[in-house]
DNA sequence: TCTTCATATGTAAATATTAACATATGAACA
DNA sequence: TGTTCATATGTTAATATTTACATATGAAGA
């Protein structure tokens, strides 16, 4: 296994407005205008946001007379959320201190120091 | 759970000098300059790697003479690559062709023929 | 304690991503 | 078959990340 190939899997996951309308998706699937009011965000920004998780294979479009109903591919999200999410748990502030992540700057100190 | 609170995690994770290294750590730890030469990066940008790898709590570092060895957290990190590798590996060319993520432009079609 | 080696940090230009607004598409139903 | 509703696509300015180069730090061993 060479991880390097899972980047674009990461770059997929790596913003919160897709993640938010994953995490909408999770209790069942829901057509455009639903996940707009749910995450807060303008139809236009849903749909480009779920152009790119439609095309990596993370949801699935399933048209029902107007609407348009994404469904979430449970099967491939829900174990990668559930192993990030473990690590978040109990990283949590490291995470938020990472100013190499968009976080704010924090003092550093020995790096290691436990 | 919300899940974007996962956001920072495949932040650090989206990015391929960042996979590398941990794959290289993946065979065990390793002082800075293996790294370079493993992964073909200089110094500078292995460092500067590893200060968010070791910030997001993903590596730690641990002097030894001169040197300062790196260790993954391989409790932390296998289990969300792993689950992101079985993705892949079924989504491979979808995520190839997904033009938000930095891929080439193709045609689309019809989004909800399967 | 001075020097050197290994590594960390500072900075900014280049590049990529996000976000916001405008517009297009196309299936459904009248 | 024309209209409308729901959703998709185009575009670009704003913002964030990457990358490359220069420099600093600090522990180890002479």
């Amino acid at each position: 296994m060479n991880s390097s190939d899972n980047v674009l899997v990461f770059k997929a996951l790596a913003n919160s407005v897709r993640l938010k309308i994953i995490d909408t998706l999770l209790d069942g699937p829901k057509n455009v205008e639903s996940i707009c009011i749910k995450v807060g965000e303008t139809q236009s920004r849903v749909s480009h946001e779920l152009f790119c998780l439609r095309n990596c294979g993370f949801v699935k479009p399933n048209r029902n007379g107007k609407r348009i109903i994404y469904e979430l591919n449970k099967a491939s999200v829900m174990p990668i959320l559930n192993a990030a999410e473990k690590h978040t748990s109990v990283f949590c502030k490291e995470l938020k201190s990472c100013n190499i992540l968009s976080e704010i700057k924090e003092n550093t100190q020995s790096i290691y120091n436990k």
